[in-house]
DNA sequence: TAGATTGTTAATCGATTAACAATC
DNA sequence: TAGATTGTTAATCGATTAACAATC
């Protein structure tokens, strides 16, 4: 998964929380901001904020500063959610049906198709009208559905063999929830959700606050 | 949440990664190990993890490497999962639900002590024998049983009134999964798995993939 | 001892912040 | 016009990488 663009990273995981902020203004009744505003909300420096928005485009206007819903607009159509998605849900358990369940994915445009497992008690059954179906059949799946994109919400041990049926399927993006780093061809697009490196980042942190305050005591 | 230790989260966040690979290691039997050969399986480059590795101390040996055992668990006492965390998850949904069952955190220290939630058909019941009660007693629960970690599991309308009840009753942390950012004391840690910006990360990748391939055909 | 690999300093690279001219 | 605020360049800061002496 390498990538080609001049765009860092640093500056893409921040499109989001600007889209989530804006549109949140926006639904307040709010129809202009300026970049120090946003940056009061944001946490994000006000320059650092202009920066990112230049990558793309002069949104703004001199002496004025942002419209919200143009800016919102815009950035919605950076991060691609004026489009539709195919996906297919990995594994039904209850992280499975917890996004299948999520209707904001499906407001912004993730459109869930199938949902797989191997367990024979759940299959054949519906989750908000979207059938469970075998394992079996994901990589046909796949391929005769042109699914986007595949989520993975099974237990680490089958994590790699999906990543695999999808690949070879012709996904073209997996969000992976599963507690390992799977290895695909290099046109596949992999976001990871390593819940528990988030936890243990959290816990690093009560520990490190701790031994501060222990530390000062004396 | 402001820290004021010389580790920078950018270290922090890798350390996690570490402990599961020498874990992985670990279990096939692999005792030593170098900077280079732990590059080769993180990603990171050998120069970067010995740099983060010293930033807690000499953990190696010249000519030998790193015994996968003993870095394993100083980078777990590094991470706090030495200790017992006593946790209450907030909304007993299917996200909520999946956390609750996901058996890894409980193996690594972080046991649920309660579970609440506003629903009454769900109050009174239990999963995998931890009793769901009324989001009215929390403050008290928390207080009463010096919980140490608040997992937010409700939708995004509740968040931050249970980010509040959570920190009255004396919470030291809280792991947030709604999609909004909370406004507790400064005193309380908080780490947020915001899942849309995730997912619309991903969703940016596959739009900027598709727009760099159509470029060059042209 | 010779070879390997760490711990650590110095060099480089990239990201953030500051500053200000352009302009609405 | 005067005030405000962007877009953008330059300065700073921090993180990563390279290099190598120390040493097992």
């Amino acid at each position: 998964m390498e990538r080609f663009s001049s765009i860092s990273m640093a500056v893409v995981r921040r499109l989001p929380k600007y889209h989530r902020y804006l549109g949140e203004i926006g639904k307040r009744g709010i129809n202009r901001v300026s970049s120090q505003e946003l940056s009061k909300i944001t946490g994000f420096t006000a320059s650092q904020i202009r920066q990112d928005l230049n990558c793309f485009g002069g949104f703004g206007q001199q002496g004025y500063g942002y419209n919200v819903d143009d800016l919102y607009k815009e950035i919605g159509n950076i991060l691609g959610l004026n489009k539709i998605y195919k996906t297919v849900v990995v594994g039904a358990g209850n992280l499975g049906q917890a996004i299948v369940n999520y209707s904001f994915f499906e407001k912004s445009g993730f459109v869930t198709k199938g949902i797989f497992d191997t367990n024979p008690k759940i299959i054949g059954l519906s989750i908000k009208e979207i059938k469970v179906y075998d394992v079996e059949k994901l990589e046909d799946f796949v391929r005769e559905n042109a699914i986007d994109i595949g989520i993975i919400c099974t237990p680490r041990g089958q994590c790699q063999k999906v990543a695999e049926i999808l690949s070879n399927g012709g996904i073209k993006a997996i969000w992976n929830f599963a507690p390992s780093d799977i290895k695909v061809p290099d046109e596949v697009l992999v976001e990871n959700v390593h819940l528990s490196e988030s936890l243990f980042t959290l816990s690093y942190l009560l520990n490190e606050k701790e031994e501060l305050e222990k530390s000062r005591k004396f």
